[in-house]
DNA sequence: AATGAATGAGAGTTCATTCAT
DNA sequence: GATGAATGAACTCTCATTCAT
């Protein structure tokens, strides 16, 4: 009896993960495209290049498909925003409040699928509680408003505030695509600073 | 008191229009609860009360009721938005600009399925042109500029981040209505003051 | 009161008649073109110019037009076939018939339409009983055999075998329509006189 | 005695083509008595015994089976009018015609469903091209004219009057069954015997 | 005589899912 | 693990017909 670490795997499990992968990218970007009932599951597995019945091997049932996608892409941003310097604690706050901010649109342009299952797609019924991403955010705002670098306020109207910019110019970008812009880059940056701005003493 | 002839209708026309009118209110609803795809007809029919068929006595297809409803929402849009005071040339238009903001997400919280339908909802294939209400608010930007009231910047870059920071608040609150909201009158003045303050002179 | 004969008609009347004239009209090119199934009283009606229901006003249902191209469609046919001078109880009888053939395919190709309700089309359950056409042709080739023209024979294998010789010409070119014909007078006369030359002494 | 390794079906395989042969067998006796339109696919499938959702994983629509059987039916044509001895390139051409033209006849009649899908039988925008069995007989008729057995014509007026004739016969006794025809091999004989010689020189 | 809204059935087709192979 | 035939429900849409107006 072979013994295996628990990262080790056959090449049938790879090759099965990998399928499972293959499913869920597809998936991703169909359901964008199209919406949760505007993708089949035969249309997928023509995607994916496999059977249609093959799907149910890898997942129970459509739904269990789309949650896995909204798990992922909450995970992915986590990810992306707790990754970076602004975790430091020592350093100027502010100047990572908005290293934060523009790091959330670029990764909800950079991810537009993730950022849709995140925080524009709805099912009905969906609760929606506060994200880590959120939470992270907060957290530092709070700590401009102790250090006085921000007004005297509420930290979660000044945190959400915040939030809801930062959204409307990634998801403007992204469900209203064709509309003719001017400078991205320059209409972000001219949201997230006056955003940030706003709050200062 | 203005002639009535144009405005006669007989019961049976009176009827038909109230058909047609509840057809679109039971679509509006559904089409925001469930997106386009995840309406069908035969639902919609028996919220509306009546055979499936029927529906087509009143329009041509499903498309034909969800492109009347955008209109529609893209009309009352309109008519809010230039209702108001600010449609003056003299007095002071940052001022103006600031009521607009505040209008604007005051309209579509008020008339949240009109807002998914301009702003959030999409079908496959459809295009965004800029809209009045981006146009009207625009122009008045462009005042602001040559008045020195704003720095000296792109008329369509300030404008579309003014814009994006609106979107930004109404959507979220809209479609992510069971978050735990702080105060949001106060997360509304804060998100519009601040996009407002940041372009100042 | 006002008196009047039984064919002079107001012009309320004579509207009726045009009306459903012109209903006989549509639907007599329309099955021709679509088939019973294929053809819908809605299409009909846009056709006609009238409304739907209006149809019904004029005819009993779908099958009632239907049925009454049929009759007309053998009227015309009788009609055709009774009015030339074959007619003539003397003169050379094989002449006559040959004559009669080439009318009866110039008549069908004339009046494809008829044609094919008369003799192409099926519906479920239908009979067949001889018609006038073919009686009148029998009676004449009966002549030709009694008179020594033609051999001795049975009248009615050699009346049908004329008949389906102008039969496979007239409704090959019909249904066929699209097919490379060579000149189709001289195919037609071909076939015709073929048939009646066969049949001489 | 050959490999039969490109034979080897399973059961699985064999029980579908089964199915397929069923689906098509309902299918041709359906459009035959009531035409194209005439035939929904629930009423087929209920014929064959399946649900009507299954025909579509061997079919990809109702056009599909209608085209199938077409070509299904000019093959079998085809190959009955290829086996007969008139290939023969020495020989009698006169006699090889004559026995062609009834092979014809008894063939139409005998599969008098797939005479239907190929010479009566319409779907709308469908084109007619030559087929396989008239060219063959327009070589053997011009072989006629150039042994001066037939007059001196054009061959394809020659031979589009022997089809015609011999299409006349057959199509006649198929969709007017119930007409009260003499002796039917009588009539058939007298048609393509007389067809033949009124071409002879 | 004519309208057109309404009905209930049914059209062709695709759906998510199951399951024997 | 993968296949693809099968199911039964659901889809959008059109049908022939009726009937109050």
């Amino acid at each position: 009896m072979k013994s295996q670490a628990a990262n080790i795997r056959t090449p049938r499990e790879r090759y099965r993960d990998e399928l499972r992968r293959s499913i869920l990218d597809a998936a991703r970007e169909a359901f964008v495209d199209y919406g949760y009932h505007g993708v089949s599951m035969r249309q997928l597995a023509e995607k994916v290049g496999c059977t249609h019945g093959n799907l149910y091997v890898h997942f129970k049932d459509k739904e269990a498909i789309f949650d896995t996608l909204v798990e992922e892409s909450f995970k992915q941003f986590h990810d992306v925003l707790t990754g970076g310097p602004q975790s430091a604690k020592s350093g100027d706050p502010v100047k990572y409040l908005r290293q934060m901010g523009r790091a959330y649109v670029e990764f909800g342009l950079a991810n537009a699928s993730a950022y849709e299952f995140a925080f524009i797609l709805r099912r009905p019924g969906q609760r929606n509680e506060p994200h880590l991403a959120y939470e992270k955010m907060r957290a530092l705002v709070q700590r401009c408003i102790d250090e006085k670098r921000f007004r005297r306020m509420d930290a979660d109207t000044a945190g959400q505030s915040l939030w809801a910019a930062a959204h409307g110019i990634t998801s403007i970008l992204i469900t209203r695509s064709t509309f003719p812009w001017a400078d991205r880059d320059k209409v972000i940056a001219q949201v997230i600073d006056a955003a940030i701005d706003g709050l200062l003493a």
